[in-house]
DNA sequence: AACGTATTTTAGTACGTACTAACTTTTCTG
DNA sequence: CAGAAAAGTTAGTACGTACTAAAATACGTT
């Protein structure tokens, strides 16, 4: 019940510190950069938020006192037990209201993030509790993407993206990213959605189209979008081979 | 669409100032509380968000320099066209989330204020919209309060409350007030609803228990309780007296 | 009209959150 | 490994919003 609002204090702070918005937002973004052993860096943060980096530096030294995170400085940042479970039950506030939105208010599924972004942060847990049992507690939104449970148990496997399939490969698309609306209408045209069935038919040197079978019917797929496209049960064709994937890696941060 | 977060600035402010959820619950606040020609006091608007009084006075010179209210020093403020719009708007949505809350996910009538209160500030018009379609466009919210409609146009009639019905008189509950979760499972539990006809059998002196029939049963409720119910089409059974409403009065700005 | 009380405003402070500019540390590269 | 580039932090500022304490104004009562 009742998460806080910014500037003032407005309720007696209880146990829980209830946390305002933008920290939930941090938060979860922390959560989406960090990997296996790799912390997230400042400004991997600041650019997801899109928030200057030294704005960045200053809230997590807030997180950090407030125990959601460790910070080593100029080391980067991963989350602490309870920041954890913080940012997991955003994600699954996020995730069952754009399940919602999109099943029982007649949303388009490229029209949901903005929305949840903001009501994530409003919305009770009884709120989000009714609806996922109105909805049957889905487990996966309508980008793909896994809702965690009550409990905080998600599902964390990573997949190949859909730009690094080999040529001949089949797959199952699992996911993409929905935090660009074109993009969604991109894909959609092109029956690129959670279920969908790819073949990767030809590819061009120097990051060119992709051509790919998506359920049957042949199209065109530009590589930058094919990278935000996460697919499940690769398979060669012919003589399978190792896919250098964009999947697990923890040693370094990738730059961009 | 995207109502502004507080602290920072996020968004390019476009042409409309964007307004923080603090602001709006003020321009709320501000049109409960002015009536007719009388300005809301500082006081009142402080003691109904539950603020420091000087914390008020200075919002209020916020809003005023957005062009969102008048304040006349030392006697009060009242909306600007602007700040009524807004805040007519801000009502809307607070009465269809609680509608809907109600009739499509489950919620008690007594439990949809505070998810409402936030809610409002966070959905965007066309959440809105879809909800108040699915409903099939509601004119009264589950408190028996009127819904302004997109145009900015509402029922602003004012009835007489419960507790100054004369002992003979029938009336029908037009509305009550939703602020207290408590206050509206006392008046379920005697049948008191929008839409409940209610006839006074008896008063007790010194505000003493009124006894009423709801709905053919007769129930006993404190005057309290029936201060906070309105209703309307008031008629004496007998000889037809004036009753000295609690309605219109608008000259002094009563204590408490 | 004068006084005391209620109402309202100002002054000074705090905190969350953001920014830019300047500085520090780490990492990469030749 | 030295120097440059990238990444991150600190310093100083701003704004919205709150608070308490003190001062100003208005109002009801004698
Ligand atoms: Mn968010
Ligand atoms: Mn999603
Ligand atoms: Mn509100
Ligand atoms: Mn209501």
């Amino acid at each position: 019940m009742s998460r806080a609002e910014p500037g003032g204090r407005r309720h007696a702070a209880q146990q829980a510190p209830e946390l305002t918005g933008q920290a939930e937002d941090y938060l979860k973004a922390i959560y989406e950069l960090e990997q296996g052993d790799a912390a997230a860096g400042t400004n991997a943060v600041a650019s997801r938020l899109g928030i200057a980096a030294a704005s960045v530096s200053g809230m997590l030294q807030r997180l950090a006192r407030l125990g959601l995170v460790h910070t080593e400085r100029y080391r980067g940042t991963r989350l602490t037990e309870s920041g954890r479970a913080v940012a997991l039950q955003l994600i699954r506030r996020h995730r069952i209201i754009e399940s919602y939105l999109v099943s029982r208010l007649g949303f388009a599924w490229d029209d949901v993030h903005d929305e949840a972004e903001r009501l994530e942060h409003a919305a009770s847990t009884e709120l989000i509790e009714r609806m996922a049992h109105d909805l049957g507690n889905p487990t996966a939104d309508p980008h793909g993407a896994p809702i965690p449970t009550v409990e905080g148990k998600v599902d964390e496997r990573r997949f190949g993206s859909l730009a690094s399939l080999e040529v001949g490969a089949t797959a199952r698309v699992s996911r993409m990213s929905d935090r660009d609306a074109t993009l969604l209408r991109y894909l959609a045209a092109r029956g690129i959605r959670p279920g969908a069935s790819v073949r990767v038919v030809s590819r061009e040197a120097f990051d060119g189209p992709i051509v790919v079978t998506v359920d049957r019917k042949q199209r065109t797929i530009s590589p930058a979008a094919a990278a935000n496209v996460w697919v499940e049960g690769e398979a060669a064709a012919v003589h399978t081979k190792r896919s250098a994937g964009a999947s697990g890696r923890s040693s370094a941060r990738r730059k961009r």
